[in-house]
DNA sequence: TTGAGTATACCTACCAGTAGGTAGATGTCA
DNA sequence: TGACATCTACCTACTGGTAGGTATACTCAA
């Protein structure tokens, strides 16, 4: 693996478990086994690994929800395993989402990534929509509203779900918090 | 007001935009006009604060529920009150209810801290239940289910909500985000 | 084929600034 | 007089970032 990956799964790990102002350049050298200095060879400022950072996420994210959608043409396969990632993405307690990560230090992001953030945001919504769409085609889903409004209202479930299983450090929090929408599915 | 109270609401606010790794003891010493070694005198070590802040906060938060509970006896009205209530929170996308900005320095925080976080959650999770109890009861929450899913469910949509909201810094993603589940309240 | 030039990826040593925290003097008021 | 609240002045450790140097490798014209 090049230094460049291995410094962006490094502060990736770290950013997901302590927050953007939770990590230092001191923290990644020591880790990934080279000088403080080095990182900057690679990311000159910490600005600059923040988007690195979010870019690839939002990138293996977005890979993540086509690989669903090849998977299943069934919403409630696809919605399970949008939960199911986000489950996954906790890692028994100790991680967060990167983007859910970052929105706390938002005052000490730049332009550029609090733009990657919302893209982030958006294109969520958008694959939610959709699928919820879909849902209201094939049936899989019971009772369901307004496809925007249960886009919305799931995304706020997982990462609430995701916070608060943080906060107790136990994945159970998280599967209490999704079980009601889970039930709902065919 | 005495100068503990003022340190108080000065550290809640910045730690509710910015986190617990976010501000520092200059920062508050700057805002409300003292040196930085006098704040020492009224909390001897950053972690001292955490824990006082949120002990304040959980108290002031639990108030806030029994006033709920006086002013109406319809469980749908409680649970719009609630949902109010960390809208109210939000403060127009730029801040955190301080539980969730602290969720994500759980490593930073002291194990007292930590404690006092996760009863805060438990309190809450326990007047949910026994709010969505009573809506099984009074019938004026639509389509009900089992009252702790429903609660647990809830507030992972609020905190879920506030985060999404802060994240792109507007409220209205919080309105968008629990629009279905108010539209569920007679 | 060789050597000059250049790119890569790191290093040591440093910078100014800030972090949380401490010791001890000073002012103020009951 | 003495407790309280604040101050100045300092500490060590760490922050993100920079300057300048080095070993290794690739490229390309003489």
């Amino acid at each position: 693996m090049d230094r460049k990956t291995e410094l962006l799964n490094c502060a990736e790990n770290v950013a997901r478990r302590r927050g953007y102002d939770g990590f230092s350049y001191a923290d990644l050298a020591s880790e990934v086994g080279i000088r403080k200095a080095s990182i900057h060879y690679h990311f000159p400022s910490k600005a600059d690994l923040a988007v690195a950072l979010i870019e690839r996420y939002a990138d293996t994210f977005s890979d993540a929800l086509a690989v669903i959608d090849e998977t299943s043409d069934i919403a409630s396969d696809r919605l399970a395993a949008y939960v199911q990632g986000y489950r996954r993405a906790l890692s028994g307690g100790a991680k967060l989402c990167l983007c859910v990560a970052f929105s706390i230090s938002r005052d000490s992001l730049s332009e550029e990534a609090l733009a990657e953030l919302e893209a982030f945001h958006s294109n969520s919504i958008i694959w939610l929509t959709k699928t919820f769409e879909l849902a209201n085609k094939d049936g899989s889903v019971t009772n369901t509203g307004d496809p925007l409004e249960e886009a919305t209202t799931l995304l706020a479930i997982v990462v609430g779900a995701q916070l608060v299983a943080r906060a107790a450090n136990k994945v159970g929090d998280f599967d209490q918090a999704t079980k009601l929408f889970l039930s709902r599915l065919a």
